[in-house]
DNA sequence: AGGAATTTGTGCGTATGTATC
DNA sequence: AGATACATACGCACAAATTCC
């Protein structure tokens, strides 16, 4: 494989994505990394999968995927751009990955805190995690920010088995590494469903609304390539400065 | 093309779907009408693409796009299955193929009832549709209902410069056919933005809380496969009964 | 238990159409 | 009008997961 920097694909591992999905994950640390700028133009497919030594068709599935998020805006006979008005994701796979919270003025750098970290009994409330799950699980709450501006509070659960403890600095940066190389897996599908709630009673300073007010709620669950439901989390978010935004197509 | 029922696509037109969209629409009203209960598994992809006398690729892209509504899950080594638990959505294309809310019971038959239809000076908070729109549209009021009860309030607008005048009755049933087939475009692409707000003072019975009351709330933008935007609409929701569902993979 | 058959996932390469510049 | 670039469509090969005997 050519190495023609800034394009250079990670290497195939024992548990690596597959290759459509490591194309997507460079451009997306490209463009984070300010190679490529809002509303800037990408190098046409041909040259792209020629520089990246892959085939044409396995390059447009990772730039479908990356249209699909919404970083990238395809245009026939124009070509192909990072999507502009809209802040580069700078963190990759698993849950932030897909994190679709946007402040309504637009755009928005996501930024996350961590609140606490703790192993617990599986409550009633938490689905069960499939086939070989324990009961019990680590449960992470952030605080979730945009520009900096805090806009939601995150609580996340995930079954214990995978590693027995955690420490909390392996989550607060790349998680996207600490989840497909440390528990072998990869998270391949969520679902969300957005309606409203009430802010939890452990939220403190500085997430805006007070405890027991209203808010948007989001509850998601996440399933690895292997099918088994890996995590599940809900999001309480203030629906004056930020949505949930979907993009179909 | 073969013409095994009950496999029979829709005859290319001027203003024809791409080949992989209407596969999606025909397998959507297959499932619709029953020939396909939830939980059932689909004919292998091979058989399927020889029967619609298309390639296994076009029909695989058919399939993603079903995955991604949600209609039909995937299984490597198994098969193809419509997804259990989850009510055929019966409404085909544009603003319906893309309807997203549910019960939060689970499942939930959606159907609609016009409110209000009329034709209207394009006020300010809604976009501009493009190039070519005029300042007059039309403004469409929906009561939507899962499973025959109310769960949302929908406000549709879009350009009047597709047609002068509407009759309530265009709108009532198969809309899908009457954006692509009078209007000459199909929905491409839609961007969601989901939050909080207040039920409108426009509502009436019989939908669920009072107005002025918190409810959620889904802005959308609708593009044509132009790329133009041809629609904006506002939908409110009782989170009580229905959330906003999304899926990604 | 284990191997064969089936079925989807991934990747490659090509040809043609259509929109843009 | 021509060149460029993405969209669609076709078809093949092999890998990986599942199912069935």
């Amino acid at each position: 494989m050519p190495n023609l920097a800034p394009f250079e694909l990670p290497a195939a591992t024992a548990t690596a994505l597959p290759l459509y999905l490591r194309i997507a994950e460079l451009l997306t640390r490209e463009i984070a990394a300010g190679h490529y700028r809002s509303g800037e133009r990408l190098p046409a497919e041909e040259t792209l999968a020629q520089r990246l030594g892959v085939a044409t068709g396995t390059l447009r599935k990772g730039l479908d995927v990356l249209r699909q998020r919404g970083l990238l805006v395809r245009r026939q006979g124009s070509g192909t751009y990072v999507r502009s008005a809209d802040a580069p994701r700078p963190e990759g796979r698993s849950i932030y990955e897909f994190f679709r919270l946007e402040r309504v003025a637009g755009g928005g750098l996501p930024t996350a805190a961590v609140l606490d970290l703790r192993s617990l009994r599986k409550p009633a409330h938490v689905p069960d995690f499939g086939a070989g799950a324990t009961q019990r699980c680590h449960r992470l709450r952030r605080l979730r920010c945009l520009n900096g501006e805090p806009v939601a509070l995150e609580e996340i659960w995930f079954d214990a088995r995978h590693v027995p403890a955690l420490r909390e600095q392996a989550l607060s940066e790349a998680l996207y590494q600490f989840y497909q190389q440390s528990l072998g897996f990869w998270i391949a599908r969520v679902e969300d469903r957005v309606g409203t709630g009430q802010v939890p009673d452990w939220t403190r300073r500085p997430f805006g609304p007070e405890a027991g007010q209203a808010c948007g709620m989001i509850e998601r669950w996440s399933w690895a390539g292997s099918g088994l439901l890996e995590e599940y989390s809900t999001t309480w978010f203030d629906a004056t400065l930020a949505r949930y935004v979907a993009r179909w197509s």
